[in-house]
DNA sequence: ATGCTTGCAAAAGGTTTGCATGTAG
DNA sequence: CTACATGCAAACCTTTTGCAAGCAT
């Protein structure tokens, strides 16, 4: 998945920031790696290959702003780490997928559904609380970790 | 809610543990304080009031613990903060909680719904996969912010 | 030129750990 | 008595921040 260079450089002149190499790097090697969930120094790592000055504070602070431009999602599992994928282009998409979490092999895959929707709806009636965005993991055990076992 | 102090013994005995005034004194303010999601440092305020003795480390170590003996759960709001409340001592609702994160002011309400269970299903059917808790974070902004922001 | 950005290193801050002492069983 | 548990402080480790130097516009 290429990068849209002007796209984020318009997004960026709205707030007034500038496009760097360093911010350009960061947002191509998550948009390269989708649905990696990579941690601060996995992207650290990834990008120093072709850009060894880059420090690591630059990352963190890219990922920041990334996120705030809405480019890429937060994801947390728990294990110490911030992890950060690529957003859905597809606004529709955006928010149906969620995360299966390999208490075993610690193995993490995402999967899409959107029968939230029908939940959100509920809890804005009987709560009047406001949904504007959800967080779904599921802790279990993957195909192949069952499939070790039962050997 | 009050502990069962003989079955809380019984648990620490069959994992060689023992029971301390420490321990008792932790599970207990968790039990006091259902669905109050406390960080540690919560916990130890709480404890300290009538234990001024005890270290923040040990708190630590008996979440840890509590953990492990599945009588508390974990709940991360990515506050930076692990938050940790009583188990529901029903078995039947015990994985039914979610949780409602609002964005403005920060409140953190539960709510309980079961339509986890048909997507569960679902999922093992479909990847394999065999969940066997799960976590819901729905994120937005609750009644009263709602209210506040009409005015 | 102006002021946003970067890299480095130091700081921050929640959580964990080492070790000598204390205590439950 | 013995092994597990505690308290204290230091260590950890990811993430953040201060600051002088470096660029984008």
């Amino acid at each position: 998945m290429a990068v849209d260079r002007e796209k984020f450089q318009k997004l960026l002149k709205e707030k007034g920031l500038k496009m760097t190499r360093q911010r350009l790097v960061v947002l191509e090697v998550l948009a390269e790696n989708p649905e990696q969930h990579l941690t601060a120094e996995d992207i650290y790592e990834r990008v120093k290959v072709e850009n060894p000055d880059i420090g690591l504070a630059t990352v963190y602070r890219t990922v920041q702003l990334l996120l705030e431009l809405e480019l890429i999602d937060r994801i947390n599992l728990d294990d110490g780490f911030i992890r950060y994928e690529i957003g859905s282009l597809d606004e529709e998409e955006h928010h149906r997928y969620h995360h299966l979490i390999c208490l075993r092999c610690g193995k993490v895959s995402a999967f899409q559904d959107d029968m939230l929707e029908a939940l959100e709806t509920g809890v804005k009636q009987a709560l009047g609380f406001q949904v504007v965005d959800h967080e779904v993991k599921l802790y279990g055990y993957c195909k192949d970790c069952l499939e070790k076992e039962h050997k």
